[in-house]
DNA sequence: CGCTGTATTCAGAAATTTGTGAAGTTAAGG
DNA sequence: CCTTAACTTCACAAATTTCTGAATACAGCG
């Protein structure tokens, strides 16, 4: 019985290290493709694939290979983005770094901030181009598809939190 | 009467050039921050802002002040996104690139494809991380809320284009 | 009150991205 | 065909971004 190193006791416990770095590395790429930076981008698919959800620094830094300052640096910007929260461990000052279970994908998702802005950008163009303008005529409609877009959104996510309640039960 | 140079004559045929160039780099700051690269972004900001909805290659770097191969690397960019589209004049060897009047930012929201890529590397996450660990949960919860999207984008969009066209009439 | 384990900040090295000039390619018009 | 007006590609310089090591700050513990 040769080759029992790891992923052999208790499923859910122990874990093939490599495979979750295969995994971590490959997903990391999707979404730095997506406009996430690198190191964010690692950080966070590092505590996605965490089985508790949440690592410490000095875990992220030994996973990813990378320096402490690398690491507060990706986990200030995740924190911002609403998509990590940071926990203090009850005794030592060490501190955690948690994926909210089923909301950091709607913080992903929801651009409501971006949109308002962009909002405002074309508020601004319609009046300074002209409203009688072709081009101004085509940014009302842009505009109002934002708009659109924006109420959309939020009953949508609505809706998600009933369907992802039925099928996975209470958060 | 003095200062009669511009946006004086008809509206929506002669444009003040300044506020014009001014609403262009404010919105295309917009998008930088939104993850588009600084080029494709003033090159769509500008055609978007565009009376015709089009301009030729030397008209983008006029405005834009930017040499051709700028433009022409911007232009691609866009042009594989599906955000304009390239059209050969009749006569001459002049093209113009154009903005889908009401189809662009279903392609700059579209991210059909960037979901399914998505949705193939959590998947691969379940697999290789094991559907009975927690991480392995963590991930299909996640993918089917991506599968969910995927839906509801669609759907949101064929509303958008009822209301559209009951609003501003057919494209 | 120091000590020690952590987290953060900062200056700079390294890598990546971006935009240009110049040469190359294509096709219309003589 | 040859010329010429466009567009494209390529190598490189410049600017920007990213990551690290080292110094600094902080907080709990003895």
């Amino acid at each position: 019985m040769v080759r029992m190193n790891r992923m052999t006791e208790s499923p859910g416990t122990a874990r093939d290290a490599e495979a979750v770095s295969r995994f971590v590395e490959s997903f990391a790429a999707q979404l730095v493709e997506a406009g996430l930076a690198r190191m964010p981008a690692r950080v966070f698919a590092a505590l996605l694939s965490s089985d508790e959800g949440a690592m410490t620094s000095a875990e992220l830094g030994e996973q990813l290979r990378i320096s402490p300052a690398a690491v507060s640096g990706a986990v200030r910007y995740l924190a911002q983005q609403h998509m990590v929260s940071r926990e203090r461990e009850p005794g030592s000052r060490r501190e955690r770094y948690r994926v909210h279970g089923n909301q950091w994908y709607e913080a992903l998702t929801n651009r409501e901030t971006v949109i308002r802005r962009w909002e405002g950008a074309l508020r601004e163009g319609v009046t300074s181009l002209g409203a009688d303008t072709a081009a101004g005529r085509r940014m009302a409609e842009t505009l109002a598809f934002f708009e659109f877009i924006e109420v959309e959104f939020a009953t949508m996510m609505e809706r998600w939190r009933a369907h992802r309640e039925k099928t996975f039960g209470p958060p």
